[in-house]
DNA sequence: ACATATTTTTAGACAAGCCTAAAAATATGT
DNA sequence: ACATATTTTTAGGCTTGTCTAAAAATATGT
């Protein structure tokens, strides 16, 4: 498996969630910040490969084999990533970077000992779960905080977008996993939002509150 | 820097003893487990890029620019290393190939944290001393042990070779940084030796005791 | 339904890093 | 010193992964 594959059936696994439903070259080209001809022929080749489904005009999505590979690096970038925040003290807005790199570390005797000096943890530090040496991961249950209703309450359990800009945004206004964000108010003209967090409120707009998740109380 | 370049600089750091001397392309292609030409074509593109000082069927050694790269990458591998053994319960043999990757990856912050979480290490797990942050490192007294005379005492303080299959011999006989060796014979015919290991005495072809480092007691 | 817009694929080109084979430079032995 | 051997470089080619431009297929609007 080169880098280059590799990146390319993440992108997969992320787009089509969990590499189930066909993606469109386009999007997948987007995503890799590449051009839609080079999708084309990277997808040929892991299709060769059998690492994907693809029919020409149709989309791709992801055989047992390419989930497989796929689920092994994500395993790989959430561990690296707790590592990272918890014993060389980088911030959740740090780590992205250099676990896309760390992620790419080919050893099965590093991963699994990394998982076991971290203590098999199950969630990254943007909350997302962490596949087991089997590839099974749990499924907690969260909720969009821009699709709950007013005077919900609920507690921070994971973002949809791991960027550095994002996360910097939310350590501002004090939101982290833990953090408990109740709903006061609901804009229909914009859709954003009125929250509370430890008796502060902060308004919000609708690319925010759709990027956080809660796991109602 | 590509990984392709950061390999070609770490090599002729290693020939060149620290790349001070000119080393010729062939021992680079062997070294590397490349073809010649090969050589050629990449140290070109490293002398356009000022890392290294290149005169034509006159061989190769680093400016200081290449040193300050080639050294980086000694501490990253070194440091990896050390974390490998000490916190994932790596044996020094098993290190080396998942170090090769390892010392590739770019973050100066990952780096340096790491350093911190080892407690400023001063040597890897075959002896060899790790740069620090600027680049410096000690200068351990050691001495090769097939040179050392007849009946001396010495503390195993490093190895040359840190291939798995070495490492694996010396694991097998007990020998291990730190352990008390007596040369208690020397054959002058094929230049072996007999040394004395906790009262267990053991033959060593030349190119064993070539192999070994310790410091005189 | 059909013209137009969008998406996707094909065709051909390019850079990086490697290769082989041949030519050029340097080293060696007597 | 000079013929031969060795080392190094050059020339040209290959693969991977990318690109642009053009062609083909699919989607969309009225």
């Amino acid at each position: 498996m080169t880098l280059s594959e590799e990146n390319y059936l993440k992108a997969i696994y992320h787009l089509g969630k969990h590499g189930t439903t066909a993606v469109s070259t386009n999007a997948i080209a987007e995503q890799m910040e590449t051009k839609a001809s080079s999708v084309t022929d990277m997808v040929k080749k892991l299709a060769e490969k059998n690492l994907v489904n693809y029919v020409k005009y149709q989309g791709v999505s992801l055989t047992k084999d390419g989930k497989i590979v796929a689920t092994s690096i994500i395993r790989k970038h959430r561990l690296w990533e707790v590592f990272l925040v918890q014993k060389l003290n980088f911030t959740w807005d740090e780590v992205h970077d250099v676990a896309e790199q760390l992620e790419h570390i080919k050893s099965d005797k590093l991963v699994n000992q990394l998982d076991a000096f971290l203590e098999f943890p199950t969630h990254d530090p943007h909350g997302d779960p962490i596949p087991d040496k089997n590839g099974n991961m749990v499924t907690r249950e969260k909720t969009i905080l821009s699709k709950v209703s007013i005077n919900s309450v609920g507690v921070c359990v994971g973002v949809n977008d791991s960027s550095s800009d994002f996360l910097k945004y939310l350590s501002k206004h004090n939101i982290a996993l833990g953090t408990s964000i109740e709903v006061v108010g609901k804009e229909k003209f914009d859709d954003s939002m009125t929250i509370k967090i430890e008796d502060k409120t902060l308004q919000i707009s609708k690319l925010i509150s759709n990027n956080i998740y809660i796991k109602l109380v």
